[in-house]
DNA sequence: TTGACCTGTCTCACAATATGAGACAAGAAT
DNA sequence: ATTCTTGTCTCATATTGTGAGACAGGTCAA
């Protein structure tokens, strides 16, 4: 038996082929190939979804993710204050800076980003809403880890350690002691330089604060 | 048996549990009440689910829809060109307007709004991206249900059609002569006057054209 | 303390349910 | 005309999900 995600074989299924259409829309064949599925399965979980609205085909007929996922985005973020409540403050943040900045969540084991604005430079860093990454690199991953060191100093550093070339400064977003949240900025190590707290600190742990205050956090 | 919507029962059960906690996170017993599983079949696909990162516990430990909805949701919009490019011009729309503007397109028989943007005003139409609207009333409606009318003048204007005390008017997006998606402004009948379009037809049929020409859709 | 009543979680015998090989029609390419 | 595709559907089979009920831990009131 191949080991279930969920204990539940058809919603894996159904997760599978969304998963499938996720970086590409694909037709039946090549939904099959990606899954693993049978065809009939595949056709048959791929039409129950489109009926659910979180599938449907394109104007060449291709499955892509349907229109059902924008209103679960929405109320996902709903659930979840802290993305609308940081707008401004990250706003400020990125005018401040001139980089992209980004605030991320952890959620089981990895971190999400839940908002994220983009550098007007043509060389900036894009991490897209929704982006999944890892808690063992980068500064926002140092943050969303509670390093001990990193929580006394009041934000992280890091350069070319997710990603080549990219340097990022993160500070936790507190609430009630526990760490909510990681806001950063990062772009080119050739702007931000080797050693980007000195530069960027201080703003990054402004943004911080500005946030715990909008989303009127307990301290 | 209980009518299917797709055809495979544990999908409409799951879709259902995420149509509960969608418009507000609930606790397990809450969950139950609201899709009428039983107890132990709602908690087993809850888990699931989460597993899936479809769902989540929130702070208080109540079901609330994942962070995995944020990164289909942007595969959903990927999938929809349409509304990245239609960006710049939706602004320029609110901002020769001063009212709401939203850019609908059809799925099945009703609208999905897939990009929204506010009047700076305080009294404002408010339609969140993803939410889902029904094509027998509103100037989008009308649009989107091609009616020939419509095409021929070439923009709708409804009156407290949709909603009490709304006004609208849309033009169509057109691509290789086909309808493919509505833009419209909204807002408060005591601002747009009961006859909208005389005022705002002209701003947003210019904001169609150049959705369409930032989308580079085929004439 | 006690008891009543909540949570969320898990087990297990049962049968309802999803499965997938294969058939089918309709195009597209050869 | 032949041979690939493509999407769709059927049906006998057993795999799969089902739900009553038990359980532990928590909260509340008396």
């Amino acid at each position: 038996m191949e080991q279930s995600v969920s204990g539940i074989g058809v919603l894996d299924k159904a997760l599978a082929i969304l998963a499938a259409v996720e970086t590409e829309p694909c037709a039946l064949a090549a939904l099959v190939e990606r899954t693993g599925l049978s065809r009939a399965t595949a056709h048959r979980l791929a039409v129950a979804l489109e009926a659910h609205g979180l599938l449907r085909r394109d104007a060449e007929g291709r499955f892509a993710v349907g229109l059902r996922a924008l209103a679960l985005a929405r109320a996902a973020t709903d659930a979840l204050p802290l993305a609308e409540a940081a707008l401004p403050a990250l706003e400020q943040l990125r005018d401040a800076t001139g980089e992209s900045v980004q605030l991320y969540v952890r959620d089981e084991g990895r971190r999400v980003c839940i908002a994220s604005l983009e550098s007007p430079h043509g060389l900036r860093t894009i991490v897209p809403t929704g982006a999944v990454l890892p808690l063992d690199a980068g500064s926002g991953g140092k943050v969303l880890r509670a390093d001990p060191d990193v929580l006394r100093r009041g934000w992280a550093e890091s350069v070319a350690e997710r990603e080549a070339g990219v340097a990022s400064v993160s500070a936790p977003v507190r609430s009630g002691g526990a760490v909510v949240a990681a806001v950063g900025v990062s772009g080119p190590i050739e702007r931000l330089s080797r050693k980007p707290g000195a530069r960027y600190a201080e703003a990054v742990v402004a943004a911080a604060r500005a946030i715990e205050a909008a989303a009127a956090l307990a301290p």
